[in-house]
DNA sequence: TTATATATTGTTATATTATAACATTATGTA
DNA sequence: TACATAATGTTATAATATAACAATATATAA
């Protein structure tokens, strides 16, 4: 986790909520949350989660449109995510495996590319849910 | 591919639809091809997507709301899909790698669990683009 | 300090993506 | 044929996201 010094009035407030969140926070859910606080329009969270997204502090899953904050202090700005997501309880944790991402990011397709960004997002059953 | 033959009539539509693509197509824009055919609603495109994803005829591009048709034959039912995604052009690839997989599907993360089902969306220039 | 560029905010309206609920029809299988 | 299951049709609405424009704050350099 980086400067959170220089994050605007309304990038603090959302992020604070993602942050303190134990589960991954929808955009208008964050925007009924902060409805007291002054922010009334879908367009300034957006443009939050936008910012956010950009300088690395959250990301989103794609799969459940959905935004978590980022807990991996070794990425600067994380261009490069993978996360745990629970099929039965939707629980997500971003995973931080220095030989994933290794070999995601020395990874080569078939035409020789090879890529600077990637998102992983995987799906099975959390430990809790194994048991029932 | 594999049985295209049990396909109901709006499902073998907007597979079709899908197949002949270059591109991954988006639910509305597709809606509004097969218009013609009869088919008016939302729902009708929705449903059709979401069988033709459960038994793997295509795969969602989850980062861009768009459905590209599966043309990797060796997956019956694909629970693992990695897709190559052009920041410029957009242009989407599916990546069929058997060592990538096997990374994948063999992963273990820090807890030992490991995942029946990932998603993995790889961003970068793709050839065309990069010579620009 | 002032000017000036850049980022952020506020606001209204609207576009895009997706599902709920219910009635009906087709298809597969015993 | 009977029955279960899958697919369809339809209307309405929910959920997610952006466009366009005006105003204000903040950072930076002359």
């Amino acid at each position: 986790m980086q400067k959170q010094q220089n994050l605007s009035k309304n990038q603090k407030i959302i992020f604070d909520i993602i942050d303190k969140s134990p589960e991954p926070l929808k955009a208008y859910s964050i925007l009924f949350n902060v409805q007291k606080k002054g922010i009334k329009a879908p367009l300034q969270v957006y443009r939050a989660l936008d910012k956010l997204v950009e300088i690395g502090k959250i990301h989103k899953i794609e799969s459940r449109n959905a935004f978590i904050a980022c807990h991996n202090s070794s990425c600067q700005i994380s261009k490069t995510t993978a996360f745990s997501i629970c099929e039965n309880c939707e629980k997500v944790s971003e995973i931080k495996d220095s030989k994933l991402s290794k070999y995601l990011t020395n990874f080569e397709d078939d035409t020789g590319m090879n890529y600077r960004r990637y998102n992983l997002e995987f799906y099975g059953l959390c430990k809790k849910c194994k048991k029932k």
